[in-house]
DNA sequence: GCCGTCAAATATACACTGTATACATAATGC
DNA sequence: GCATTATGTATACAGTGTATATTTGACGGC
């Protein structure tokens, strides 16, 4: 039993468990209760022990982020290009949401990992074989994804369920004067009213964005 | 001399000019390398001598992302509502640039400041004008912030100059297998032989979201 | 001019971070 | 079975935010 027991102290660790167990801690307890020594304890072993399978906490990052990565639907190249971008979308959104940690971490991140290319070149690829040019294709994917992010970002900094908007709004309202916010007070007025539910829409922007390639695509702009 | 000395010790500091100094410091040597011990050494002063100023480094960049909002160029309720957005847009993108730290934080933080709270109410002020519900005026303003913080950060996370893009494909190159990769492969083929440029166009995004809120605004959609 | 009061600057300390270095130990190749 | 190598550990260091206690200097009233 002591042998055993010692065994399972040694081979035990490797990369992939250290990332998934490090996903799990900032999923659970925030990106910033990540600690080397957290995450150690989590895996039963001391935190240095971690540096003989990642080089450095940064490391183990973006082996983190190519993981989330890993989870957006990879675009197929053939078949209808909205649609398919909008599947990717709502994958990556909901990513986002499993990994709220990741989306500030990913865009300002250089050194990206393999799943990124994979998912860079299946979306250029859906793109280009619609015609797109790689300048165009580029443009497009490039728009989509900041919207994707840009709003994904603002969601998860406002992390109110739907039915709780009216009460949130009910608890600003006192602090933003009528007199100073007019607009604002109105809208948040409205929402204590129940005339507007508080809900954005991610396809809201993205409809627009999807809607305005097509027709510049349909009428030769981008080819 | 010794009296000016030690009263130049004395009140001279107040939370403008710490915020001040965090900033010139946070755009200078970034972020990460604003610590309270080496504010307070550029402030001629101690650490601890910042706190009673500031209740503590969160209110610190409370203060100093309020000021990079007031860059922003406030909305006019009157005039062309397309032009005045575009008008904001560019000038928060020019803050950002000046001010690269800030997106993350400021779209991640949820207590916002006056400034923010003076942003808001003239974006939404300014559609409303024009016909916007307060709903589509939200959904609007969402989905233009949703670009503008999302293509910036993507912008800031490649900071390469138009004229070294090529040099910076050439280099990646390499390390972009063809059969793996084919569609990033092409597109960093076009640009090493200069077919493309690599320059994204921030107001490429910017106007599909324009016109097409434009147009629906026209069909009475948004109203 | 002096002196008590009070605000502002300081000194010290603590718990926590990432990780360099040196070492111990268990598994593997010959 | 032994040397090598891989893996986990112990210790230490510089740096972080900030709580607490203390000193210091400016100002109002006499």
């Amino acid at each position: 039993m002591s042998r055993t027991s010692q065994a399972d102290k040694r081979r035990t660790l490797n990369a992939q468990k250290i990332t998934e167990a490090a996903i799990e801690l900032a999923d659970s307890q925030g990106i910033e209760a990540l600690s080397m020594r957290k995450l150690a304890t989590q895996l039963g072993v001391t935190a240095m022990s971690i540096y003989n399978h990642v080089a450095n906490k940064d490391d183990l990052l973006s082996l983190m982020l190519d993981h989330v990565v890993s989870e957006f639907e990879r675009p197929q190249i053939k078949g209808d290009w909205q649609e398919t971008m909008r599947r990717r979308a709502h994958s990556m959104r909901q990513a986002f949401l499993r990994h709220p940690w990741a989306p500030p971490l990913l865009i300002s991140t250089i050194t990206n990992g393999e799943q990124t290319m994979r998912d860079t070149d299946a979306t250029l690829g859906c793109l280009i074989n619609v015609g797109f040019t790689y300048a165009t294709a580029d443009w497009a994917r490039n728009a989509i994804d900041s919207h994707i992010y840009g709003y994904t970002m603002q969601e998860l900094n406002f992390p109110v369920e739907p039915d709780e908007y009216k009460a949130a709004a009910a608890h600003y309202l006192p602090m933003i004067e009528k007199s100073d916010f007019p607009y604002l007070h109105g809208a948040t007025l409205a929402l204590v009213n129940g005339e507007y539910d508080g809900v954005t829409q991610f396809d809201f922007g993205l409809n627009l964005l999807l809607e305005g390639l097509a027709r510049q695509l349909q009428s030769g702009q981008l080819s």
